[in-house]
DNA sequence: ATCCTCCGTGTAATCGATTCCACGAGGAGG
DNA sequence: CCTCCTCGTGGAATCGATTACACGGAGGAT
C-alpha cells in the first residue's frame, strides 16, 4: 500500500509538505497543494491511522463497555453512542461484558492497550480492578446508565424515581395492593436504586414491600423466570410483578405462561426499560421508558468534553411511564389503541 | 505512561531483551526473564498496541460491517463473531451501516485506515465502491449472510430453501392457498433468494405467486407495515403473509392489529429469522431460524484462515422451520406447549 | 592451546506518519 | 545597498515497539 513517501515522490515534494497539505496546514502554496492532491488521487493514497496515532498520541476512538449487547436497551444505547461519536469525528469500539467482571476487565484492558482516547462504561459489578485502575490513572472516562459510588467520574443516566411513582399510582388506582419486584444485582447501582424507588413509592400509599416480595435477579431472562416461579408458589402471591429490566420481564412472562396463567387476569406485569417488542407481546407490557437516544448523545458529549480537557459534567434525564395492558385495563372493556412501532431512526 | 524503555531501565537490560521476554522469544536467560517480569509488574507496564501494530503491520483486529445493529439477528451475529474472534486472539470493531451504502462505505474506509487484518461484511446493497475496491485490493475479506455475486470472496451463509419448503408444506396442510411475501430489497442476495425459494416451493404444490402478492420491503419494520396494508386492501387479500425478515414481520403484525384484525384467525403470518421475542408475541410467530451462532463462528474461522494465507472456504448451513401459532393451529383446540426462552449463552 | 559454535545480549534500523528547526528567496524599510 | 521579516519548503528527530545483525564469552572438538 502506498505511503506518504510515495506521494511525496509522485508530487515531487517532501513528505513534510505532503503531511501539511493532508492536515490542512495554512503555510502551503496553492501549487503544492494541487500537486499533492493530484498525487494522492492518482495513487489512491490513504493515510495510515496507526502511524498517525503513534505520533500524535491520539486515536480519535472511544471505547464503550456495556453489560449485555443482546439486551435491546444496550443495543440502542450503543447505536446512539456511535452516531453521536461519528458526528464528532470519533469511532467507537464496543466491548460486551456479558455481565461478567472478568470480561469487562478484558475489554477495558484491550481498549487501553489500543490507546483509545476515552472510555464509556456501564459497569457490570462493583467494578473490576482494571477499570478502577484506569479511572485512577486519569483515563478520560464517563459512566453511563450504571455507575460506581465513590469513584470520581461523571455519570450520565436516567432517573426513574418519578416514573416509578407514576407506575405505583397507576397500579394503586387499578386496585392492586400486593406488589412485588424482581430486582437487579445488588452490586449494580440500577439494581439497588430501582428497588429503593419502588419501596419509597409504595410507602407513599401506605404499602409495604415485604422481603418475600423482593426477588433477586441478575438482569437476565432466566432469573426473571425463576423469581416469578417463586412468587407464584407463595401462599399469597403478589398481584403485580415489577421487573427491573426488560429481559427479566420476558422471563416472568414465560413463567406465568408455563403455569397456564394469564397476564393481567391472574397476575400483572410491569417492566423497567421499554422496547419496541413490548407493544406486540401478549399482552402489551406496561413499562418505564428511558430516553436512551439522549443518554447516548449526552454520554459522548461529556466524554469528548473530558478528552478535550473540560470538566465533563454529569447528566441525569427523567424516564417516563408508558401504560399498556399488562397490569389490567384502565378503562374496563375498552382497549388502548395500538401504538405504532417505535423505530429509532433519527 | 511507562514505555518499554522505562522497563528496560528498571530491569537493567536493553529494550531488545525486554521485547523478547514480552513476546516469549526462547533465547532469553531465566534471570533476565525474571527481572523483566518484575520490572513490568512494578511499573504496571502495558505494551502500546499502536506502536506494535505499526512495526509488525498487523493489528489483530477484525472489522465487522453489518446492515442494522438494531435487528436482533445481526446483534446475535455480532456477538458470536466477537466471541469466536476473542477465542482466536482477535478483537472486533463493529460498523453499523443502517442499510445505507454511504455509511457502509464510511465504515469500510475507516476500518481500512486503521489497518484491520480482515473484514467481515454483510453488504447492504449491490456493494459500495470502497468495499469493492478493498476486495479487489486483496484485503482479507469474507461475506456473511448476504454477498455480492461475481466478487471473489468466500461466503458464509445459511440456506433457507429447505426450510421455506417445510413452511409452505405446513401452510398447505393448514389449508392455506393464497400466500403472499414481503420481500427484502432486490439489491440484496437474501432479498431475492427468499422470494425465489418461496416461489419454487409454491410451484411444487401447483400454486402461483402473483405479482400483487409480492410486496417490496426494505428489511425495516415500517415497510412491513405498509406492504401489509396494501395486501389487506386487495379485493382478495392473501391468507398468509410471509415476511422476509423479523423486523418486517413486526411491522406486519402492527398493520394487522391497526385494522382490528387478528392473527391467525383473519390472516396468517410467518417470518424469516427467528428471535426470542417471537415466543411471546400475540400470537407466537412461526419462523425460520438460522444457526446464527454457527454462522458467526464459521465466518470468523474462514476470515482468520484467509488472513493466515489459507483459502478461506465458503460455508453454507441449513436453516430450520419453527412452527408456532401465527398461521393457525396444527392440532385444533390444543395449543403448543410454551417453549422456553432461548437465551444465547454458550 | 586453538578454533568453532552457540547462547544471551545490545546497538541500531525500521514501520509511517507529524512537527521542530533551519534555510533560501523575495519584499519592505531604512 | 544592507538588514530584517515573512513565506514556503525540506531535513531530520520523534512516537514505542520489533528484529536483523554484531559481539563477547563459555564450552566442546581437535
Amino acid at each position: 500500500m502506498a505511503g506518504i513517501k510515495d506521494v511525496a515522490a509522485e508530487a515531487g515534494l517532501s513528505v513534510a509538505t505532503v503531511s501539511r497539505v493532508l492536515n490542512g496546514h495554512p503555510s502551503v502554496s496553492e501549487d503544492a497543494r494541487r500537486r499533492v492532491t493530484e498525487a494522492v488521487e492518482r495513487l489512491g493514497y490513504r493515510p495510515n491511522a496507526v502511524a498517525r496515532s503513534l505520533r500524535t498520541d491520539q486515536t480519535r476512538t472511544l471505547g464503550l463497555v456495556i453489560s449485555d449487547v443482546m439486551n435491546p436497551y444496550f443495543t440502542e444505547l450503543a447505536r446512539s453512542v456511535e452516531e453521536e461519536a461519528r458526528a464528532l469525528g470519533y469511532s467507537v469500539i464496543i466491548g460486551n461484558a456479558d455481565e461478567r467482571p472478568d470480561l469487562q476487565d478484558h475489554h477495558v484492558t484491550t481498549l487501553l492497550d489500543r490507546r483509545i482516547d476515552g472510555l464509556l462504561v456501564s459497569p457490570t459489578d462493583g467494578g473490576s480492578p482494571g477499570m478502577l485502575g484506569a479511572a485512577r490513572a486519569g483515563t478520560p472516562m464517563v459512566f453511563v446508565d450504571r455507575w460506581i459510588p465513590g469513584v470520581d467520574v461523571p455519570v450520565v443516566r436516567s432517573d426513574g424515581r418519578a416514573a416509578v411513582r407514576d407506575l405505583v399510582a397507576h397500579l394503586h388506582a387499578l386496585g392492586h395492593r400486593r406488589l412485588a419486584i424482581i430486582a437487579g444485582p445488588a452490586a449494580t447501582t440500577t439494581g439497588r436504586e430501582r428497588v429503593d424507588a419502588f419501596r419509597e413509592a409504595l410507602a407513599a400509599y401506605g404499602l409495604e414491600l415485604p422481603d418475600v416480595y423482593i426477588g433477586q435477579g441478575d438482569f437476565q431472562a432466566g432469573s426473571g423466570r425463576r423469581v416469578t416461579e417463586g412468587f407464584l408458589d407463595l401462599a399469597q402471591p403478589p398481584e403485580v410483578v415489577f421487573a427491573a429490566d426488560n429481559l427479566m420481564a420476558l422471563g416472568a412472562l414465560d413463567a406465568v405462561r408455563a403455569r397456564g396463567l394469564r397476564v393481567p387476569d391472574d397476575i400483572g406485569l410491569a417492566a423497567f426499560d421499554d422496547i419496541p417488542w413490548f407493544v406486540h407481546t401478549d399482552p402489551p407490557v406496561t413499562a418505564i421508558a428511558q430516553p436512551v437516544r439522549d443518554l447516548g448523545r449526552a454520554a459522548v458529549r461529556a466524554l469528548v468534553d473530558r478528552i478535550e480537557g473540560g470538566p465533563g459534567a454529569s447528566v441525569t434525564l427523567p424516564a417516563r411511564l408508558v401504560v399498556r395492558r399488562s397490569c389490567g385495563e384502565t378503562e374496563p372493556g375498552i382497549g388502548n389503541p395500538p401504538s405504532p412501532v417505535r423505530r429509532s431512526t433519527p
